[in-house]
RNA sequence: GCGCCUGUAGCUCAGUGGAUAGAGCACUGGCCUCCGGAGCCAGGGGCCACAGGUUCAAAUCCUGUCAGGCGCGCCA
């Protein structure tokens, strides 16, 4: 598939040095440590850098650069690969790659196209990557927002390095939260039919109610208020439940995250998956009885104490149901299950981690990512956001203002357990301040340049009739060196489940190449006489205006070339964090 | 009090044991007869909270201290 194919030849070779140099008994390690191979710090060292040969030191119990030197000269290919090889210091082996290499990279992602960047990392694994789970109550608000996109993002993450990854949403449609939401939405009902009640405590104040206890009283008239109480407390119940969640599906669909399962709370009870899940767990005395409640022994499992999972008064808590849906999740046999929470539930995770115990399987096949909080800011100043009033901004409210796109990539900029500031001014500004125009609009002037192209009769060629040898300047070499290490960074970013590192390197890959755009010109300078362009079609040398290098037509080819696959490499990414690359802005 | 997370440039943050610690913003100063200036360049700025330890090598690992956030319900 489609590896970082300079990185994978180069540790091809660093792999055969070292045993070649066992084999002749001039080392003595089994098995090697780890290869390491990044960029060295400075760019004149080389392009990549390994510290194995520190690594060994101890182990060979001779110097670092002895070792390193050792290596060098069991290296195959040495000549055929590397431009140079150097020991340095205390025994670094640094690697300067030769070009040709370095240009085969772009014939690897013309060739794979939207498939680089892939690899088979995780392959044949099966992940379900569960997220958002807002209680179908209201409206999804800023924070329901960043933990969909977050885990969005995580599960295309997780795609792309092979597995198979399925996105579902954990619906709590039974239990105390929906029967406060019929009671708030009764309370509402009745007030607008001129009955003046109280409005329960603890029950759900915000605006949206109103309007679905205004849309029920359009449906059913004032037939409710003679229904039996809990009769009429049930129609407004499940009418709310049904509103709610379909906005929910809405939003989410105006967001573009799509779920592949809705898993509904309440089939579990109805199909007595609960009382199974701690029938299970009571067998193995996992779970017993105390003070007349029924607890769980999570402090088997390392939990700080044991947790209540049946009340006294006879109900279940929240946590009797994570414990059956999350045997239920084990139990359709993923490998990997990654749970996104917002940070305040972190305090959660032990128990859950003793859930999947309890069911007999390892604590890593459970993942949590946590998802701090969104400061929203409007030109520098905060909004003010206050739950208990009801009055939040809702996630519809910002993809309104500023785009799907925009909020997705916000939320993405941080790494997902620490804060994000969320500037919706910003985020709708047209300039280079603002990180997902920067993104976007590298994409798009490629797309602009490669239309100016044609229009002007020069045809964007295709790789295999271009010499690519002409991109000998440090800053192509650069952006391909740039474009290689994309792979690697999907993978690291997948193995960690932090998309962003994704984030982070389209902004870096797009800084490189305004840069390039600006430095260097790729077609040559426009004539008000048409006809000019079609003689530099066949042979005209027209002189760069920032530069002193003399543009050809097969230099501009090959300077097309690298744009295209730029320009595929920031649609990858911005794909894999589900936000579109436009082609004109 | 206990637990988890976080202390890196003025601000917001990257940095999966390696060389002289990076980016964006802000600030200062430059750059438009030219493929979209919706952009680019340069500059100043750091006891990586503090103190010990492990290591050939620590912002990174361990211990302690200090500061901030969050969590510690028979709530969800």
């Amino acid at each position: 598939m489609a590896q970082d194919i300079v990185r994978e030849t180069v540790l091809g070779i660093l792999q055969a040095a070292l045993h070649q140099a066992r084999s002749k008994g001039l080392l003595k390690a089994d098995p090697f440590p780890a290869l390491t191979l990044d960029p060295p710090k400075r760019p004149e060292w080389g392009d990549l850098a390994t510290t194995v040969a520190m690594g060994l030191a101890s182990a060979e119990r001779r110097p670092p650069h002895e070792i390193a030197e050792l290596i060098v000269r069991n290296m195959p290919d040495k000549e055929t690969v590397f431009e140079r090889v150097e020991v340095a210091r205390p025994g670094y082996v640094n690697m300067t790659v030769r070009r040709e290499l370095w240009l085969k990279v772009l014939r690897e992602v013309e060739a794979q196209g939207a498939a680089y960047g892939r690899s088979e990392a995780a392959t044949g694994r099966r992940v379900l990557v569960e997220y958002v789970s807002a209680n179908p109550t209201g409206p999804l608000h800023v924070g329901h927002g960043r933990n969909a996109a977050v885990g969005q993002a995580v599960a295309r993450l997780l795609s792309a390095v092979g597995a198979e990854a399925v996105n579902e949403y954990y619906v709590n449609d039974a239990g105390r939260q929906m029967q406060l939401l019929g009671d708030s939405v009764w309370a509402h009902y009745q007030r607008l039919h001129g009955r003046a009640v109280d409005f329960p405590e603890d029950g759900y104040q915000g605006e949206y109610l109103k309007q679905v206890a205004t849309r029920l009283g359009e449906e059913s008239g004032a037939r409710l208020l003679e229904a039996p109480p809990g009769e009429a407390v049930r129609r407004c119940r499940e009418f709310a439940y049904r509103e709610l969640l379909d906005d929910i599906k809405s939003d989410l669909k105006a967001f573009r995250v799509d779920m592949d399962v809705w898993f509904s709370e309440r089939s579990l009870i109805s199909t007595g998956s609960v009382e199974q899940a701690l029938a299970d767990l009571r067998e193995r005395k996992l779970v017993f009885e105390e003070d007349d409640a029924l607890w769980f022994r999570s402090s088997q499992y390392g939990d700080e104490k044991d947790r209540v999972v049946r009340k006294r008064d006879g109900e279940y808590t929240y946590l009797a149901s994570d414990i059956a849906y999350h045997r239920d999740k084990l139990s359709r046999g993923y490998d990997l299950l990654v749970d996104v929470w917002g940070a305040d539930h972190h305090g959660y995770i032990p128990r859950m981690h003793a859930v999947v115990q309890a069911f007999g399987h390892p604590k890593e096949r459970l993942r949590v990512v946590l998802v701090q909080m969104v400061n929203l800011l409007r030109g520098g100043r905060k909004v003010e956001m206050s739950k208990r009033s009801g009055e939040f901004v809702t996630l519809r409210e910002v993809i309104g203002e500023v785009g799907a796109d925009a909020a997705k990539f916000f939320f993405l900029m941080r790494r997902s357990d620490t804060p994000v500031d969320f500037d919706l001014d910003l985020a709708k500004q047209q300039s280079a301040e603002n990180p997902v125009y920067y993104v976007q609009y590298a994409h798009a002037r490629v797309s602009s340049l490669c239309r100016r192209a044609e229009e002007r009769g020069i045809t964007v060629p295709v790789i295999a009739g271009t010499d690519l040898t002409l991109l000998g300047q440090p800053d192509e070499l650069a952006l391909i060196k740039k474009v290689s290490a994309y792979p690697s960074v999907v993978q690291g970013s997948g193995a960690a489940l932090e998309p962003h590192r994704i984030t982070f390197y389209l902004q870096e890959l797009a800084a490189l190449l305004h840069t390039y755009y600006y430095k260097h010109r790729i077609l040559p300078v426009a004539d008000p006489d048409a006809a000019r362009d079609q003689e530099f079609a066949k042979e005209a040398e027209v002189p760069s205006a920032r530069s002193s290098e003399v543009l050809t037509p097969a230099l501009t080819a090959a300077r097309l070339i690298l744009m295209r696959q730029i320009q595929q490499v920031i649609r990858n990414g911005l794909d894999l964090l589900g936000i579109g690359a436009p082609e004109r802005m």
